[in-house]
DNA sequence: GGTATTTAGTTTGTGCGCAAAATAATGCAG
DNA sequence: CTGCATTATTTTGCGCACAAACTAAATACC
């Protein structure tokens, strides 16, 4: 019980699993505007960049799991802000198309990550810090 | 399209949030042996420090919302490693106490910190900084 | 003491997150 | 051309994560 290695407190992942949950958490009202849930998001960050790309490369791109993307793209398009169209070619493929729709809220989007920095208010130097850290946690688990 | 703010690579949060999930993946093997969850395993964490706690000094310690918590503890009853008491006093609480079987599982859980340790590879600066970074960015969040 | 509010915990419903298995089309070796 | 492994995507099943609604006990207020 008294081993410090099994202290709550000393858990990195601890404080990276709150703060991340606790992010997520704080950009829901946010994204209540767009009527997307964060993982959503992030996809459609993926997309308003580039368009027209097979879900292998969504995968990539976004590093979801393909099985959760594929409901996530689901509701997307039940939304009507994206299409998943059959490739010519390789037919086992799908191409992931943002609809009219979909480009619009690009728009309302542009604003989210200005309110979000502002409600977080660390310097940019910790937050550049911090996406450094994490992306080299990243690659060393990949 | 080109707003540099809606690209993903300039998100923390897709940094944070993509090393949060590979971290827990990263778990899930070293915790096959505990049969045990990444969060179930967070809460034992907290147990194993202090027993005979009430739900909502769980819920503050590990973070967690108690409607996250009570079918994790539910969980944790059934494999028999913890036990949902009755408080005498205050009767809306209920104490949660570590079984004999479940104390006997910190010997084992010792080594699994140190195994995670070793996959990461990262240096104690960077780990310490990462930890003070996403605690800084939980409290200004909470 | 009786009502209102707060507090502790549970339930419900939706959406991930992911391992494992399934489906189906492609490519490759013989 | 024929298996056979590979690749792209979906499905299934379980466990969170959490808002919102709910139950019940304790406390506050008059």
């Amino acid at each position: 019980m008294s081993n410090p290695k099994l202290k709550l407190e000393n858990q990195i992942c601890h404080s990276l699993y709150s703060a991340t949950n606790a992010l997520v958490r704080a950009y829901r009202p946010l994204l209540e505007k767009l009527d997307l849930t964060y993982p959503q998001y992030l996809v459609m960050l993926a997309l308003w960049e580039t368009d027209h790309v097979a879900i292998k490369d969504l995968v990539r791109r976004t590093r979801f799991d393909a099985g959760t993307l594929t409901p996530i793209l689901k509701r997307l398009e039940a939304k009507g802000i994206i299409q998943l169209v059959k490739d010519d070619g390789d037919s086992r493929q799908k191409s992931v198309v943002v609809t009219e729709a979909g480009r619009d809220m690009a728009v309302i989007a542009e604003a989210v990550p200005d309110e979000l920095t502002c409600q977080i208010d660390m310097t940019a130097e910790d937050a550049i810090q911090l996406k450094l850290l994490a992306e080299k946690l990243y690659s060393r688990l990949s």
